[in-house]
Order: C-alpha cells, then structure tokens, then sequence
DNA sequence: TTATATTTTTAGACAAAACTAAAAATAAAT
DNA sequence: ATTTATTTTTAGTTTTGTCTAAAAATATAA
C-alpha cells in the first residue's frame, strides 16, 4: 500500500491518531466529543475535521453516527504511531531521557515527514518490537507484534509475572512506578489479594509492597 | 540569555534564519526581495512578517529601510542554525546519510521545541563544532568556532590546502563533489590557473582534475 | 531634474483550523 | 410517548500566513 503521496498537515495527522487510539476501544465507531476530549478542543471544530478526512477517504463518516478509520486511515494511523514510537526508543535509548520526559517530544517528532528518515531509524535502533512503555511498535508495513498480556489486577495469586506495558503512559503514573522501582521487565508475584478493595499484596524485585487496584489495572504483565 | 520563553512558530523561524543568514552578507540591512526569494514567497508578506517580528522585537525594522537583526533575534536565529546543523550531522554520521540528503530533513527537525533535545543530542554527537558541509555549529550559548578559511579561487599555486567546507550546500553541487570525489578533508594543490577563465588545474587526492572558476568560488580551504 | 523603473507597502481577499452560540438530531428518563 | 438531557452539527467569526492588485516610496536614467 503506497500511500506517502497524500499530504497531510500535523492537525490532520492528530485527528487520525487519536481516532485510531479510540478505534481500538470502541471499534464500532468513535464519537465527536470523546475525539475532542482527546485533542483539548471543541467538537465543533472535530465535526470540521471530520468531514475533510472524509473526503480524503480517510475516515469513514455518517452524521450523527460516528467514525471509523478506511483502510487508507488505519495505515496511515499506524505509521504514525509507529513514528511517535521510534522517536521515544531514540530519545530513551540513545539520548537517556527517561521515559516518562520522552512523550511530548514524539509528539512532535512524529510529524516529520520522510520515509527514509524512519526507515534509518528503526534500523539504527535495532528494528525495536516495543517503544520504552511496552506499546508495540508497527513495522514498514504497519504489521504489530501481538504479545498475550494481562492487567495485573487480574493475575492468579502466587505466580511469577513479568511487566510488559503500562495502559496509561502519562508523565505522572510513570514517575509514581520510577518511584516505586517498577520499570518494564520488573518481575511480580502477587501474595494476597484484599477483597474489600482489590488491593494487592505484591513481591516485587523481591520487595513487598501494597498496590492499589487503580495501579494494577493500568499494569500489563505476562 | 534566556528567550526560550519566546514561543515562535515555524514560518517566524524561517523567516529568522533567512534574515540571519542574508545578513552575513549584507549586514548593513536587508531588502524585502531577498527575503522573499529565499523563502520563495511574496515581497508583501514579507513586509507583513517584519511587523510581526518586529513587534516581538526580534528584528529592527524601518519602513522601505531594510531589517537588521536585534541582539534577541540574532540569538534566536543562531539558535535555530544550530539545531539545523546539529540533525544533519545525526542524519549523516548515525542515520547514514549522505551530505547531499539531509538538508530538507534537517529543515523540518530544526523547528522541534525542546532545550534539553537539542543539548542531549549535541553530547550525543560528542560536540561537534561543524556540520557534514563545514558549516560551523554554534553553541549552547551562541557562541561559534571562526575558522581562517579562504575559497579555491583565490589560493596561491603549488600549495596544499584542504577542503573545509562548501560556500553552496545545494544538492546539485553536493553531487558534483560525489562525482568528482571531493569532500570533506580532501587536499588541494593548484598547478595552474588558466588566465583566460580562471579555470584550475588541480591535483587531488593525487589526481589531476580541472575546476570552473565557478565551482572554485564555492569551495572553502584552508 | 524630470521621467522611468524598481522596490516596498497597503488594502482587501482567501484557506486552514480553531472558536462561540444556536439549531438539530439522538439518547435517556419520566 | 412525551419531555428532558446530551451529543452533534450548522452558521458565522477569528487568527495566521499567504495571496493579488494597486498605491507609494525609493532608486536609476535620460
């Protein structure tokens, strides 16, 4: 699929991520004011947006009735994550940042238009499978490498788990893991479970401490 | 100096830079047309654009008089100078890039807002002081490494110089250079000049080549 | 010095992407 | 099935950066 003719603007671009985001979550169709909540604007202005994706044949658009990505859009959403991704290996791998500084910077970076550029890049990184968080970074061809991963609120007790993600990558929950010395590949063996609120009891880098069940809902491990 | 607060947007950093750079050559002010040509667009927004960056102080501007650069502007363009550099020698020396590739890239990365990117990627780089063309790199604060450097056309014969940097960085007389195996490092020694049109008879890299009195006005050496 | 040419600026218009306020459609609740 | 609430869209503005065409200033030439 050769689709680096189209030109996009960095608006457009945000638009389509963020409907790609939200697909995921609600494949059947992505609403205007959760699109608006994503990108801090008005639904006014996504209703706008919406019908000039639409006529791009980006998205597939119905009054009313929501948005889903066209093929054209699901791929050209891919290879802007895939970009966004391959920035925050660079930033953390080559420039140590730490992951959680590394975001708002992609969110630039990934707007830089040039396929060889991208390309060189995932080479020079070593064809990265995963970005610093865990999320899955899409190939040239926009495929992802599918991992079976489960939130550690809901792990059996007394097995080993190893972090493989995080559901919520924000600067804030990824300086409370800093804080508590969880990082990808922290290994996890959950000893008690409390009924009354979820909290668990957990062994970690052969510590024990307590987390709370909004934490361990937003862990994935394997 | 600190004006990192001074939040400027793409086409106001271009127009900066370009005002930086034809000030090099023309310090005494420079004309609404030059401008215009370089950026390929119209004298009147130009004119519109100087208002602007006049009203945020960054340029001195008199009506019909030309523009020079304030002490504000003229940091703030090195500064943009610098990150434009700074990604061609990534591109190059890491992304595997040749020189005659980069510059549209290096273009498009240069507007990327962030300090502490830039500073970490300058270490990364190990602090280079000139870009893969020679051009010099300047620092954190502004400040650049003056090199002694005088063009091809005008040396003294039967003399050895090296080749420190391009007065043109256009990718048409990039690749000419390939061609003819110039680049970076590569040492002259003039055996005649041929009086007629100044063309030269050269030996480099212990080759005899001659070279247009054009391509001469457009090498550095030293 | 007056006429001509060039450069620069003004005035008004346009497209992109946002906004506000009001209207219309859909969903939820009585 | 109405009424009420929520969501979404329309209509009309705004800002940024561009444009064209015309006017004004400056530079050049006769």
């Amino acid at each position: 699929m050769k689709i680096n003719l189209i030109l996009m603007t960095t608006s457009e671009e945000n638009y389509l991520k963020v409907i790609y985001h939200l697909s995921l979550v609600s494949p059947k169709g992505v609403n205007t004011n959760a699109i608006a909540g994503m990108l801090d604007t008005k639904p006014s202005s996504v209703t706008d947006m919406l019908k000039k994706l639409s006529d791009k044949e980006l998205v597939a658009y119905q009054k009313y009735q929501g948005v889903t990505l066209t093929s054209k859009g699901f791929h050209l959403a891919k290879m802007i994550v895939r970009k966004h991704r391959l920035w925050e290996v660079f930033l953390v791998d080559k420039l140590n940042f730490s992951w959680d500084e590394v975001h708002d910077i992609a969110e630039e970076l990934e707007h830089i238009k040039s396929d060889s550029l991208i390309n060189k890049l995932d080479k020079f990184l070593g064809f990265p499978d995963f970005d610093p968080h865990g999320d899955p970074i899409p190939n040239a061809d926009g495929e992802i490498k599918k991992v079976n991963k489960l939130l550690l609120s809901e792990v059996e007790l007394n097995k080993q788990y190893r972090c493989i993600g995080m559901k919520d990558s924000s600067s804030d929950f990824l300086k409370y893991l800093n804080k508590q010395k969880i990082a990808l590949g922290s290994t996890f063996l959950v000893k008690e479970k409390e009924s009354f609120d979820d909290t668990l009891l957990v062994e970690i880098n052969s510590k024990e401490i307590t987390i709370s069940n909004k934490i361990a809902t937003n862990l994935y491990v394997n």
